[in-house]
RNA sequence: GCUGCUGUAGCUCAGGGGUAGAGCACUUCCUUGGUAAGGAAGAGGUCGUGGGUUCAAAUCCCACCAGCAGCUCCA
């Protein structure tokens, strides 16, 4: 018999049969190791099966079930059970596909057509017996090779038309393999656990909903289920932990509970209403965003919320956005539009006087607010809204003065984020997409130039293909919320085409007419959508200089009333936000009530003590207690942590 | 927009063809208190909107509106 040598991670070469499987080289290392297995990997190959034989000497990784490759493995074959589990239930469903998926939530899915026969979440908790049942009753995962002929003939007995579909995308020589474990059967190229009692305790089906066949919204809508796995029962549990935590910080949620917005009732779907708290935030912000932009070089401009449709011709926008825009204003007899965006006033702006190349470059910033038909089933909280305000900006310059603008944008936008406590971003460059306008080379140019400035600030990003703006490429910036999701705010669009059809000119120092180029850019993105994610971020409980309320004192007994109401309103005529709570609750109530239900970030408690030393007994709801000061101290005390911004 | 689900008090939710329920919040009173819920009483709802079935609809049916989870699409 031939032999083979297998070399360990670890340097050792270790000598084996010809066609000794992963298992058993597993299993000569260690019990232990040959339990926690899941898969191999030879040398820089693709994961696989345990169960499958080797026939060559290589370098040999033994993949565990708590590392991410082995976790991918043992969620794709829990997909597998999945699928087997709602074949169970409803025999007549018709399967697609079931991956393993990288997201904080779930950890794959499976898509079915489930025909006539809809399941529900009523059901999931039944679907999940099943898998265990399935699990439990551990069948050996036993891959097949089959003909393309007879691979066909299988599915068409099992009735799998989806599968028959994408044995047809197979192309021709590459292998088509099934996974059999019992009675179920699957197309897939693996890898896949042994058995199913591999996959263990920790797994859990979640939420179902629809998903389209091919991902294609023209064609037939599916049923997706979606479910995790994890290599223990506890760390199911955790995640459980995890997404419940993670609710509590939904920015619907909070700002239902700490009364900072509303976007529900009869003012449409998709608007929002600040309320006084949130309100107050969103001021702050716009104060900082004002000061920074002014600090920074830019001017600050407004603009009107709706214009003539000839302005939204000229833009671009009535043959490349009339679909996102609102419509069909008529005012004296000529119609108007609601603007989906800002850029078209700063150019009409740029245009009311002659400009020379010495003015270059104008940065215009405006918070304005646009209006964008977004679809019903897309609208989210204060993410996805119908109405809303950008902080946008419009520079123009001379082409040679593009890449080091974009630059100082890219790090302005990244200063910004700081300051409010972001690090975690996604950073993507878009590119042409289909349907554009101007020189295909123009477009190349300009994504050359967003390009080189990112590399030259050192930043990691992934190109986006097709997914610029119609007049431009663009760099967006995406934040992460609390359910590990990442929202789009900052985005840096080049754009050469705007000042094309609008005709805009700049003299050059030789005397001739030049054309400017133009820089779109939004750093929040939109007040709403940034403001939500601040809410998650910190978990509603704001930074002293952001919180509406940034403090309560609080009087022990009546006899302390007075105390309490003079110093909070002497600190709220020194610019303080600062109430008093002089309720007839005990100490511990008023305690829970300011610093854990509405999440204000001191209290300061007034007895006999303190009225007797002049000052007050301060409780932060993160440091706990700072002892009794002044009613200075705690002044100072805030503009410490102001100026910190925690 | 698509598929599925949901809509009952300010909030969270139970109920369900024939007087509308709970907890928290709210109001008043008692308690004058020391760092994560003191006690009692009271008030509060056209059961999302419109239509239909029925002697009778919050409950069943239909449409619309709004929300939730994805999908598709985007700040």
């Amino acid at each position: 018999m031939t032999s083979i040598q297998l070399t360990l991670p670890n340097g050792d070469v270790r000598e084996y049969p010809q066609g000794t499987t992963g298992l058993q080289v597993a299993e000569s290392i260690g019990k232990g190791l040959a339990k926690a297995a899941v898969g191999i990997r030879l040398g820089s190959a693709e994961p696989q099966s345990l169960q499958l034989p080797i026939d060559e000497s290589a370098t040999i990784e033994i993949i565990t079930r708590d590392t991410p490759a082995g976790l991918e493995i043992l969620r794709h074959s829990a997909a597998h059970v999945l699928a087997d589990a709602v074949k169970r239930m409803r025999p007549k469903a018709k399967l697609w596909k079931g991956p393993a998926i990288d997201d904080p939530r779930f950890g794959y899915y499976y898509d079915i057509d489930l025909g006539d026969e809809p399941l529900t979440n009523d059901d999931l908790p039944e679907l999940e017996k099943l898998m265990g049942e399935i699990i439990a009753e551990d069948h050996p995962f036993v891959l097949e090779e089959l003909p393309r002929s007879d691979a066909k003939q299988l599915m068409a007995d099992h009735g799998e038309d989806y599968k028959l579909a994408t044995i047809d995308k197979i192309p021709e020589g590459d292998p088509i393999t099934f996974y059999k474990s019992g009675d179920f059967v699957d197309l897939c190229k693996g890898p896949h656990v042994p058995s199913t009692g591999k996959i263990g305790n920790g797994i859990a089906v979640l939420s179902l909903a629809g998903s389209y066949f091919e991902g294609d919204s023209s064609q037939k809508m599916l049923t997706r289920i979606y479910g995790h796995a994890f290599a223990d029962k506890k760390a199911m549990a955790a995640h459980r932990k995890n997404l419940e935590e993670a609710a509590k910080r939904d920015h619907r949620r909070l700002g239902i509970d700490l009364d900072l917005f509303n976007t529900m009732g009869e003012l449409g779907a998709g608007l929002v209403m600040w309320h006084p708290k949130g309100g107050f935030v969103r001021h702050k912000v716009e104060e900082f965003w004002r000061n920074e932009h002014l600090k920074g070089g830019y001017d600050i401009v407004y603009s009107p919320h709706i214009a003539r449709s000839d302005l939204w011709q000229t833009s671009g926008h009535l043959d490349f956005y009339k679909e996102g825009m609102f419509t069909g204003l008529d005012v004296d007899g000529e119609e108007y539009l609601l603007k989906p965006m800002n850029c078209p006033f700063h150019i009409l702006m740029y245009k009311t006087k002659r400009r020379s190349y010495r003015d270059l470059p104008f940065r215009w910033a405006e918070l304005g607010t646009v209006y964008r038909y977004e679809k019903a089933g897309t609208l989210h909280g204060l993410m996805r809204v119908r109405g809303f305000t950008q902080d946008d900006a419009h520079l123009f310059l001379r082409e040679d003065q593009m890449g080091e603008e974009i630059e100082r944008v890219v790090g302005f936008v990244l200063h910004i984020l700081a300051s409010f406590g972001f690090d975690e971003f996604e950073i993507n460059l878009s590119t042409r997409p289909d349907k554009f306008v101007g020189e295909p080379a123009q477009w190349d140019k300009a994504e050359q130039v967003l390009a080189d400035s990112l590399k030259k600030l050192g930043l990691e990003y992934e190109i986006d293909a097709g997914g610029g703006a119609f007049y431009g490429p663009k760099i967006d910036v995406k934040i992460k919320d609390s359910l590990g999701r990442f929202w789009q705010c900052s985005t840096v669009q080049l754009d050469f085409t705007q000042p094309e059809r609008f005709d805009m000119t700049y003299i050059d120092s030789d005397g001739e007419k030049k054309r400017p180029v133009m820089i779109h850019r939004a750093l929040l993105g939109s007040l709403e959508r940034f403001f939500g994610i601040l809410v998650e971020h910190y978990g509603g409980a704001f930074p002293v200089w952001l919180a509406p309320v940034q403090g309560v004192l609080l009087a022990v007994g009546e006899r302390h009333a007075e105390t309490v109401e003079r110093m909070a309103a002497e600190l709220r005529e020194r610019g303080y936000r600062i109430d008093a709570d002089t309720s007839a609750d005990k100490i511990g109530a008023k305690i829970r009530h300011h610093l854990w239900q509405e999440k204000v970030p001191l209290v300061g408690v007034v007895g006999d003590q303190e009225v007797e030393a002049g000052t007050v007994t301060v409780r932060h709801r993160k440091d706990g207690d700072l002892g009794a000061m002044s009613a200075n101290a705690l002044a100072d005390l805030l503009d410490r942590m102001s100026s910190e911004r925690r």
